[in-house]
DNA sequence: CCAAAAGTGTTCATAATACACCCATGC
DNA sequence: GCATGGGTGTATTATGAACACTTTTGG
């Protein structure tokens, strides 16, 4: 940004003592959606090495480095730091800010969400963080479950309130789901993929079958049409008749 | 929040330095709109009595006070000092944290959307304030500007990045309108009003006329057939035939 | 009577949903 | 051939926009 200040803004700046203020301590924690194996909404989850919460389950994230980087930045970086992944796709989820959600001191959580296809998740857990793990959402009467082959988690048992956290984003998610055009970064292949693939995402996430014909009908009005999506000339074959193959036009999305 | 930790995490929470860690500052800035006595779209703008951007204009809002309150309360408390107006409709937008967009120092900005009827706003500029006003949204080709019967400000004037965030904040406000139930914040009386309000403030946010007869079939469809509006007996007189009043069943929205 | 604003009804295009049916492949 | 998933077409209903028309008031 550029600012021009007078002279006397220039004094006042210079003597401007932040540390009188109080401040509080800002992280941010990015909610990491993925799909199983089976096609399963899935969750990146780091258990804590440090206090507080030591040994507890949370969700990615980690402290601003102030000064050095915008708060995107900051998502940015922790998520390569854990996942070696980098230029995903993050979208700002909501800003938590009670008092009390942490026991140190005020800490201030810039919230995030990405989607990210499972074969480029390649966990590696910081310094601050022992172990990582997908886990599989599930649900029964006392809340989330997140669960893979070695581990079940209660939601009552992550750190500070990052149950809170996961639960707006999944609701975030299935919203956005039907205008905006997130599912394409689950697809494990943007450069081809079939229709059947990008309808298997819509479902894990709205949590319910879609009709293929109709799904095709829209993709075919929304994207083909409208040029975002290009038909391949190429198709697969598996089972049944052959799957025409689709490419994202614009690069990423 | 319940936290139950061991002796060991005792031991550390009270060895934990805050101030090791390098802290942002944190504000909250809310944008507030309004309709003008004209019923087009304004926005509170106060105008800053202290560096930096001394002199220039920008948000209301304020620093947070670490400890004391959440964020969203932080948002409150401040419309309530700039204001008068306590238990506004407000809602959180986004949260913008590049290291210069302060030439203090990082601040992080929490930043809000408040709808306010103008009658309502009893502009009492606090301590950081000279001055405060309610200024009209217009557009030419180097983009917004913020006039009123006194002043004429170009967005490029305001402190910070203020201008921005109000952009957003419109391009929020326009996708809201159709899916959420915010224009009932801007009636002047949400038990007495008539559909021909209700459609102004539609149209202003929209910034297009909407025709009456289908603003009618879907406010019936959607509000007073589910019961979240109910007709009232009354009708009001003034040229033309009559008007029926509506009145919001569940309070507030 | 006329202007003005409220309120009703009709038409048309588009979109979401459900579902019947055909097509091309592997086995 | 037949199971399997891909792909096409059709009927139904809901929604949104455009617009003609009627109703009730004040002047």
């Amino acid at each position: 940004m550029r600012y021009q200040c007078s002279e006397e803004e220039k004094a006042f700046l210079q003597q401007y003592n932040a540390s009188l203020y109080e401040r509080p301590s800002v992280t941010t924690d990015i909610v990491v959606f993925t799909l199983d194996d089976l096609d399963r909404l899935s969750i990146l989850l780091i258990k804590r090495g440090q206090f507080p919460y030591k040994e507890k389950w949370a969700l990615p994230g980690g402290f601003l480095h102030v000064g050095k980087e915008s708060i995107d930045e900051c998502a940015n970086r922790e998520l390569k730091e854990e996942t070696g992944i980098e230029n995903a796709f993050l979208s700002q989820l909501y800003t938590f800010g009670s008092p009390d959600r942490d026991p140190r001191t005020t800490v201030i959580s810039v919230s995030y969400i990405a989607l990210i296809p499972k074969h480029r998740l390649q966990l590696c857990a910081g310094d601050d963080a022992k172990e990582a793990g997908i886990f599989q959402i599930k649900y029964d009467v006392d809340g989330m479950l997140f669960s893979n082959s070695q581990t079940t988690i209660r939601e009552s048992d992550l750190a500070f309130d990052h149950a809170n956290i996961i639960r707006i984003a999944i609701t975030r998610l299935r919203n956005r789901i039907d205008y905006e055009d997130d599912a394409f970064n689950l697809l494990k292949d943007q450069n081809e993929f079939t229709i059947s693939e990008l309808k298997k995402i819509h479902e894990t996430i709205k949590n319910k079958p879609l009709d293929l014909p109709n799904f095709r009908k829209s993709f075919l009005r929304d994207y083909v049409k409208s040029g975002k999506v290009k038909e391949l000339k190429k198709t697969i074959n598996s089972k049944g008749k052959p799957t025409k193959l689709y490419k994202l036009t614009g690069g990423d999305v």
